[in-house]
DNA sequence: CCTAATTACTCAGTATACATCTCTTTATCG
DNA sequence: CGATAAAGAGATGTATACTGAGTAATTAGG
């Protein structure tokens, strides 16, 4: 039961480091947990709506936007467009959202809120209200506009990470010649 | 293309309201796609290496408390201990990490890292850092500190909900009296 | 108008995250 | 000391999130 203990040097610096950067420090980390406790809280105030974070997302955006294709809803909300195929197929298994194919395109799929979807969006957005309250409370009033612009700019400034691009989409590139633009 | 619009009004309230809070100024929101580049950019610094930042948690918690139990080490980094068992049988099916039967409890598993996890905690260092660095870059650097405090802040004042409890562990209580059942 | 490229979607696979249920081990009580 | 309660770990199922491969419809070129 020895380990490889002893004199591995490099094994020691690398403790030095972690030490001057523990887990609780990292950005990373910090931004982790601070998703998976939204994630807690929103859950617990909207329990009796059975619906998640993201698939409220998908509903408010379907609310302001009829009709919306499922690639631009996925810019919308942030979200891949393999996983809004995926949330859209739970919220249409409950009868939230209907699709069909659209009228203009017919390689694309547009969605819509059925009632029930509409009443949905309409009856959580207080409990919505009220997570968002409880879990900005611990902020100070002053501080909590500051907070919100400061995770705005870092999502901006690495908007180019921020969404994947996808498969097919954009990375293509293939050009023969590809007029430089 | 009208839908059902028309005289509902219930639902141009709702309109209204989400036209006061967009998806883009919501918590939530922000706080889902903060989350989100951040794994991209530590996916993107760190891909030659094949480890999430999940994993790389684990690995440098394992690093500074070698022998720790999953439990404990679930608590140490915020993952569910279901979910500590899934990101450790990766890490032991690609050789960095040992488990073995804690010889004080012998229910409990304890975890270790091997030789090769301790050379990929050693060699992602860098590339760690560099995933911190171009994810706060976006911020002014004066400005950097006061953001890693207060989501520190939003994560220790609503700790209570950071992590589930999990299942058997606290909420159990059955009071000696309600044997009933 | 036919073909090639592009675009939108689906399907399969990986990983994180959590809840619930079951099984083993440990601890305690009669 | 044996029955059983309590605790921990695992298995299973759901949801999010993304990648890669493949299919179908549209558009662009010749």
């Amino acid at each position: 039961m020895k380990k490889q203990s002893s004199t591995n040097s490099t094994r020691s610096e690398v403790k030095v480091e972690m030490a001057r950067m523990p887990l609780a420090s990292r950005p990373g980390y910090l931004v982790r947990r601070l998703h998976q406790i939204h994630s807690a809280i929103f859950l617990e105030e909207c329990q009796e709506f059975g619906i998640t974070p993201v698939q409220y997302g998908l509903i408010t955006t379907l609310l302001n936007n009829p009709g919306i294709d499922q690639v631009t809803l996925g810019g919308e909300v942030g979200i891949d467009r393999t996983n809004v195929a995926d949330v859209l197929n739970r919220l249409s298994e409950r009868g939230l959202v209907r699709r069909e194919r659209s009228q203009t395109d017919r390689r694309s799929m547009v969605a819509f809120l059925t009632k029930e979807g509409e009443a949905v969006a309409d009856k959580m957005y207080d409990s919505m209200r009220r997570a968002q309250d409880r879990f900005l409370a611990p902020l100070r009033p002053e501080f909590r506009a500051a907070f919100l612009a400061m995770v705005t700019e870092l999502i901006e400034g690495n908007s180019k990470y921020s969404l994947p691009e996808s498969n097919s989409a954009s990375g293509r590139r293939k050009s023969t010649a590809d007029r430089d633009e």
